[in-house]
DNA sequence: TTGAAAGCGCTAACAT
DNA sequence: ATGTTAGCGCTTTCAA
């Protein structure tokens, strides 16, 4: 029995339809220039008659690439209860939809890096790029980059190699917040920052440090927390216990490097009876959602989560075409959003436009 | 230049190395029996000394199959705080490794039904299988249908079809809630439960109705709200502010259909001064992780979502080295978790077994 | 139990 | 601008 008429279409059904050879099918398919307006016309025409959508894997063992990205994330980062690495992850693979990528998504355990725990895409040939969102181990990054296989960090730099990465403009939101704060009239301005080994953590308390000084404001050190061992919203709550304890002179706000050591600052506060914003100007970091829900509810920086999946399919992909391996590290812009937690009147502040290739944020909710 | 020697190794390398075809290789590599014992094992020692990975797109190419698994999720379900589906894409990653297939995970638009919308896995014959994770668009599902691909649902249920489905098992994760309340003297217990239509939800309503009735406890429609436009915080909190504001008899007990509502009903008693659990005992389902971070914490039915994310994937690649379109449904088992806020003793109980094949979850926090 | 050889559906030289 | 043809690296009859 021939099933022959009940199988998918292949490039030479297209090519006899269309009276052309299957090598012209396949200059349209990959839209090379070199082919008449007219014919290519008529090859879509046909390939749209017979619904023809040209088949993955032989494509792949043909052009000797695989039409996949790696996605790489641990599983820690990836089950947050507050969906960072998600909405990044959404963004790429939006991105990579257009440029007729898929992506592999694949978590790895952070402690793990013994090379066989390699990702099966790595050993089967399966991805033609990778991206590696958030803190990793460089032991894994090593692993990668043996591959040669293009690759970009997305939220994670790798300073002593040459990697290229995404990170949102840590600096400029750092700045928008201090200088915020300043301009409300404070100068006795605290930072907790967990853990300062973080690169984002550090750009953001080295910008605090650098901010204040510019202004003449000399760093307190008792006003801040950077040895933590995390930063969760019970390091933040530990660290402003350590801090508004200090006998005589307190700081009158805090600059919290994420929401979430906001949070468990403001929970201190909450607990301690110190009044948010009255005695205590607060700020955090990230705009995660539940910082929406507290009362008061928390000034912060949001950061364009699914642009930066976004930006980084578009550079892997330009690493992938163009075969030069160009080392770049792209920022994207951030913005100031005033809530209640600083008592200030709320309003929007972007951040300097660093870089204008933020992308298109998708399903921004 | 000859690159061969730098280029990773193929099949006929190992044939080579090993002084046998490529096909008896081929045979060791599916591990088929017809291979002596001998012959084996010489083989998978080149393969080691190679470090020999067959590649993906060859195979796919001859065996007409792609080794991936689609994963599809609405985006709104993917970027939710509450890392549910995530975690349920874990499970089916970590388990998907094992059988070795890659997971491609897309996300769809709820409201987009069109059939140009269909993810290209499908039309580029890129997936062997295909898991929707929550409640999608019909139509959606009579589009994979026709592509007759293996499909499993997890976490809905489409009755009018025959498909298969993985579900928590909700009648008796709401049994154990309505029995626990019952036997801690409550028989006034309301029901919240948002959006009725939506199957697990009807089926906890249904369950609550039941379990009350047969211990002859008639079910008041005062106590109870299921017309909700949606199943979040903010459909809870407004239905606590109706069902706790009958005259004359309010609930001594309230079973919320998820924990979202049964926090934004809590939040309505907080600031209505209604003490939980001391006026209102309190429960909700799914096991959230801001349930643990309320005061006084909540009481609810824990799900595994890993269980069922890894329990789809066997059931799929079941279905496709069978071919037999078999359908089922699997149960998992839930457990209550008895916290503050319903006023018992801390304890967990698990729900009937109804089947065995919950699954190995990964990485539960 | 093993081998030979014919594809799978494309791409990419190379010719025309 | 279009056609011919030789692979890509596997699986899968079919023979031996």
């Amino acid at each position: 029995m021939r099933k022959r008429s009940r199988v998918r279409p292949t490039i030479e059904d297209v090519a006899a339809k269309a009276g052309l050879s299957v090598s012209t099918v396949s200059l349209v398919l990959n839209n090379r220039s070199n082919v008449s307006k007219e014919t290519r016309r008529r090859i879509q025409s046909v390939i749209a008659d017979l619904n023809y959508h040209p088949q993955r894997s032989a494509r792949g063992l043909a052009s000797r690439s695989s039409g996949n990205i790696g996605f790489i994330l641990t599983s820690e980062h990836f089950s947050l209860a507050e969906p960072f690495y998600t909405r990044i992850f959404l963004g790429s693979e939006f991105e990579a939809r257009k440029h007729n990528y898929y992506i592999l998504l694949t978590t790895v355990d952070r402690s793990v890096s013994g090379t066989k725990e390699l990702p099966r895409f790595f050993l089967e040939h399966n991805v033609d790029g990778i991206i590696i969102a958030g803190k990793i181990g460089s032991s894994w990054i090593e692993h990668v980059r043996q591959h040669d296989l293009p690759l970009i960090l997305i939220d994670y730099e790798f300073p002593s190699h040459h990697v290229s990465s995404v990170m949102m403009d840590n600096v400029g939101g750092a700045r928008l917040v201090v200088e915020h704060l300043l301009k409300l009239g404070h100068s006795k301005i605290g930072f907790i920052g967990g853990d300062a080994k973080h690169p984002s953590i550090a750009a953001r308390f080295k910008t605090y440090c650098d901010t204040l000084t510019e202004h003449g404001i000399e760093v307190n050190e008792q006003w801040v927390n950077v040895d933590e061992v995390g930063t969760g919203f019970e390091n933040g709550y530990l660290a402003a216990q350590k801090i508004l304890n200090v006998h005589a002179l307190k700081p009158t706000a805090v600059f919290a490097a994420n929401d979430a050591m906001a949070l468990g600052c403001m929970k201190y506060c909450n607990e301690t009876g110190v009044s948010v914003p009255g005695s205590l100007a607060l700020v955090g970091f990230d705009n995660v959602e539940s910082g929406l829900h507290v009362e008061p509810r928390l000034t912060t920086v949001n950061v364009h989560r699914e642009a930066m999946g976004s930006v980084a399919v578009r550079r892997l992909v330009e690493m992938i075409n163009e075969n030069g391996h160009v080392v770049d590290k792209t920022t994207t812009p951030v913005e100031l959003i005033v809530r209640e937690s600083c008592g200030g009147r709320w309003l929007v502040q972007q951040s300097p436009q660093i870089d204008a290739s933020a992308g298109t944020p998708v399903a921004v909710s």
